[in-house]
DNA sequence: CTGAAAGCGCTTACAG
DNA sequence: CTGAAAGCGCTTACAG
């Protein structure tokens, strides 16, 4: 509330009325006289009177909002979870903040800063270090969940899908449908996307890869785990370590992407060997985020449960805000297969 | 505020202590002795005590918050608008809500739900009749400013980007780059996309590209100008009216889709027709979505001031806030061209 | 139809 | 170190 606002006294005393009498023709209750109305209307106008949402809410004690703190590297991948979150958010009858933490910005300072804001609860999205966030968060008071697979240490209740489990259905799949010779790209650390960091969902996916093809008998060879090129260039990058392996004749049956991200990168470094998707190379992915279904072939996928995710998220937040005092675990959500053109066996001739 | 749930006074009771003392203890005031604090600490513990943030707003009167209202619809599209917006908010010292209007839903339902929220101004995105709206904003006396491209007559002041130019811009492009056949994307009614209604940036834009045609010399052809497929096969769609175009043996010298949207389609369709892009068609888009950076080849587009926009509507409603009037009319942003693999002269060998 | 008063749940001088 | 009181800006019985 900016300072030197006009207040409804304000109001009352230049139209020369009581305090009620102004709450009441501004809210346009049949109960005041029509001459009243107008002499408050414009002395409401007069002043540029506006009302505090906030003294408002609180006197009518029918407001009460969640909070979303979301890091700018993970908006986008996010998008739809939040939705998810905003929708269950507004079904409860309450409403929803977003808070950007920008690049250079610190999470634990944007919560820092919601005491003054009246929320009733966080959702973290996207940010690894969760020590200072349950700290912060103690501090002023406010019960959090956090959105992630990042986190190798878990200091809060966090939501993130079935990623071992997914990966490990989606190689099954890739073995069923005859293949064997199978590439991960985007396992190594060695061409890392910086904001993945030493994410847990790396470790989780290719844990998930290396399981089925134990299962299935097939020999886990290091080489065939490659690592992903530098995001900056999302428009043109080829993947530098699937190339080499290329170029030394290596031919893979299918290529595993670990995100769906990856996907248009591998596609790309395919195409200038000249193979073909899916007549010579299956490329599957991860996720089910919006470039699955721009590359095209449209891409064979783990679909990641966004919604479901978004949703728990406010529910858990709802059931600390009564009391409950839940577990600090991971809450994992089962991804679906989505199957698309990326790997049918059934293909079309090569090109 | 859930009834019931326990305030500063119950505490204060269960510790046997005073308001103000209890106030203090939990705000880790050092002018509170040890013992004190820990008893308060313990009673609020036992209580499940949780500050009530619209009250500590409305007392310290330090929190402000603007609304961004986004229909479903656009949300993936207005991504990085929000973005902005949530980031001109925070260095305003402000917060922003999110309040989605479901697909069924009306944006004037949310918005009169405002009423209740300590919310100061709300920004409109993607939601074309602006009547109702700015009706019930009045009515509840919040000021309020669009995002939109395709509301015909405006009742807010709206942002969007300047479409029409950009069309002409990138039409002027294509001409200089030598291309004379130049099949339009997206411009007819026949095929729409039914969240596009009969936007008005389908009319800017094409009428963008009639000017660059007109200023060149190069005589407008109707039937260089097709529909689009529907958006539900984002995968696997063609455009149906510029395959017509192309078993009619009329190959183009170039593609102007009327959004990067389209581009995925249109550059399977030509694939189809064993069309080769840039070196046989170039294409180009409009919006620079992610979409553009995701096709082979990356895609040359109008970049839309997304982050501008964003900036834009915050300011502006600080301005109507501050008590400025502003006008009811479009406040358009230039978009930049940006030139990518899909256009260049320079072209690979035909594959 | 209108006004004075109580109160929403906090925080913060002010006085011990 | 602690408490009683005032007050943030509204709304709503309660009484005229």
């Amino acid at each position: 509330m900016a300072t030197g606002r006009a207040t409804l006294a304000d109001v009352a005393r230049a139209a020369g009325v009581g305090l009620a009498t102004v709450s009441r023709a501004l809210n346009g209750r049949p109960d005041v006289s029509e001459e009243t109305t107008e002499r408050v209307r414009r002395a409401a106008a007069a002043l540029g009177y506006r009302p505090s949402g906030t003294a408002r809410a609180l006197r009518r004690g029918s407001f009460a909002a969640l909070s979303a703190v979301v890091h700018d590297q993970v908006w986008g991948w996010w998008e739809p979870v939040l939705r998810a979150a905003a929708s269950a958010t507004a079904e409860a009858g309450m409403h929803l903040f977003v808070h950007p933490v920008t690049s250079g910005g610190d999470a634990t300072d944007v919560i820092a800063g919601l005491a003054n804001v009246p929320t009733e609860g966080v959702i973290v999205m996207g940010v690894p270090h969760q020590e200072a966030l349950r700290e912060e968060c103690t501090r002023i008071g406010l019960p959090v969940v956090a959105l992630d697979d990042s986190a190798h240490t878990l200091h809060l209740p966090t939501i993130s899908a079935r990623n071992r489990a997914g990966a490990r259905r989606m190689t099954e799949y890739l073995i069923q449908q005859g293949h064997r010779r199978i590439v991960f790209v985007g396992g190594s650390t060695d061409e890392f996307v910086p904001s993945w960091g030493e994410g847990l969902f790396v470790e989780e996916r290719l844990a998930g890869y290396r399981e089925a093809l134990a299962a299935a008998g097939i020999p886990f060879r290091d080489e065939l785990v490659t690592g992903w090129a530098d995001p900056e260039d999302e428009s043109t990058a080829l993947v530098g370590q699937l190339e080499e392996l290329l170029r030394s004749g290596v031919t893979p049956d299918a290529v595993f992407c670990i995100a769906d991200l990856v996907a248009p990168a591998v596609l790309r470094t395919l195409s200038a060997h000249r193979l073909s998707v899916p007549a010579d190379v299956a490329v599957a992915g991860f996720d089910d985020e919006r470039a699955a279904l721009i590359v095209d072939p449209p891409l064979t996928t783990m679909r990641q449960p966004y919604e479901e995710m978004g949703r728990l998220a406010v529910e858990l937040l709802q059931r600390e805000i009564r009391g409950e005092a839940l577990p600090v675990r991971r809450f994992e959500l089962d991804a679906e297969l989505v199957e698309r053109e990326s790997t049918r066996r059934a293909a079309n001739s090569r090109v």
